[in-house]
DNA sequence: GTTCGTTTGTGATTGATTTCACAAGCAAAG
DNA sequence: CTTTGCTTGTGAAATCAATCACAAACGAAC
């Protein structure tokens, strides 16, 4: 019922079964079958059902759940019923980027410290935000409670900043830098790689048998 | 022994075996083991063999895999061995920071055009390129030869965007945009949505037992 | 040339994830 | 109150991916 071993890939479709509640609800839709989720998420009404029924029952047998309480509850689920402090670690061109898009505040995510480690970004005030020296990473992070930190530091720094974040209480990092980074068990690490993504793309070009 | 079925994931991890190969190579070494690979990717010695299998046999048993020779036939494999000429949509932030970006020419991508619809990014120098109206996109498209298209505009923007990549000939989509993509069969849609790794991270620090 | 230590390549096995299929449940209509 | 038409929730089955385990192959040593 509650939560035995959830697969990361489950954990993904429950953000994107979100997302399409968020686009229901806007619609003035009440309720949604297994099938409706399905088709706008692009996966099978069966997958939608059991990841659902992993965290329990919320729907109705023959007519399917009440849009407004299961975006609720997937919510709660998702741990997105409060906000998130996350830490900005490299005040580049992909940090900027990060820090100014407006779209993670409204997931509830809020960017609380910015640190880099060179003289003439430390000190810039970036919106209702100073970028703070990554020397002083540990004092600040305690002050401004951050739970979350990102890496968009070059990859040769990765690791060290890594450790540092660790070091100051951050149990979740995600990392830009195109670099395998080693944590100890405990810490929740997910990497964005672009350019394994544009290979993967190439590849598939290559491969294309059909088309 | 050539390609029946290779997984998504098979795939990403030969572009992890390729960097590590990089720095084997760099770092002087002739031969490396699936053990030596493994270690440096964070995989399993019997998958790195697993996976390489796949497309041949190119280790000596008691030895293991002449590094370079490796490099060449993973990067052949990756459809790496060429350039690939790739297409910007949406001259933003994120458009920009993947614009400037250095790391992407390395492997074998560069930026042949950059669209917009904004009036005033239409025109704009960006480095050797213009910003071009995407209104033109089909012309543009077909003299700079674009084969791949990155999607970096506003959601409600993105399936059209989509469209008229599709429309201009490009077989293969990286989206930034936080929205589900339809595509027809044939054309490989990759999607990153910093959005949905956010909220993995948030379901991991709330459902954490141990720690 | 035989032995020895090592490492590949791969069929078999285990494990995880997805799909199937259907009983159980609900609302609405008659 | 019973029938009808849907849709959920979930074990069982099927599919897919990762790991194991070992014979085959190679170089080096002597
Ligand atoms: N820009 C992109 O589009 C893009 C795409 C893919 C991957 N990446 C990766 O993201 C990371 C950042 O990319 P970017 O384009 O923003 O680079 P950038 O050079 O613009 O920014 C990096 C920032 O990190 C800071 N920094 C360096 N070492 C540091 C340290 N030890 N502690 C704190 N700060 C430090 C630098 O001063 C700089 O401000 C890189 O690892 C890059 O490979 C970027
Ligand atoms: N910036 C980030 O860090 C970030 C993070 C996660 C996701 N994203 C996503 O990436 C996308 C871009 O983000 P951004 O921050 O660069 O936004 P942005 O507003 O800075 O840039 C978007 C650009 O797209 C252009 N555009 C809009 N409609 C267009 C159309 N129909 N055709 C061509 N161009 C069009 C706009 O003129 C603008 O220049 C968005 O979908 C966003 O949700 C961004």
């Amino acid at each position: 019922m509650c939560p035995a071993k959830i697969s990361e890939s489950a954990v993904r479709r429950l953000s994107l079964y979100l997302r399409v509640l968020d686009a229901f609800e806007l619609a003035g839709k009440t309720t949604v079958s297994s099938g409706d989720l399905a088709e706008r998420g692009g996966v099978t009404p069966a997958q939608v059902r059991k990841d659902l029924s992993h965290f329990g029952s919320f729907g109705k047998r023959g007519l399917g759940y009440p849009v407004s309480e299961l975006r609720e509850r997937v919510t709660e689920i998702l741990g997105l019923g409060r906000r998130w402090r996350v830490g900005l670690v490299g005040a580049g061109k992909l940090g900027a980027a990060l820090f100014f898009y407006d779209g993670f505040r409204g997931q509830g995510f809020d960017v609380a410290a910015i640190f880099d480690n060179d003289p003439d970004k430390i000190g810039q005030r970036w919106g209702r935000l100073v970028v703070e020296d990554i020397e002083s990473m540990d004092r600040v992070m305690r002050t401004s409670q951050v739970e979350m930190g990102i890496i968009v530091t070059p990859a040769v720094s990765a690791q060290q900043v890594a450790d540092r974040l660790i070091a100051s209480g951050v149990e979740a990092i995600l990392n830009f830098a195109p670099t395998r980074l080693q944590v100890p068990p405990g810490i929740t690490l997910r990497n964005v790689n672009l350019e394994i993504e544009l290979e993967s793309l190439a590849f598939a070009l290559t491969h294309e048998n059909g088309a």
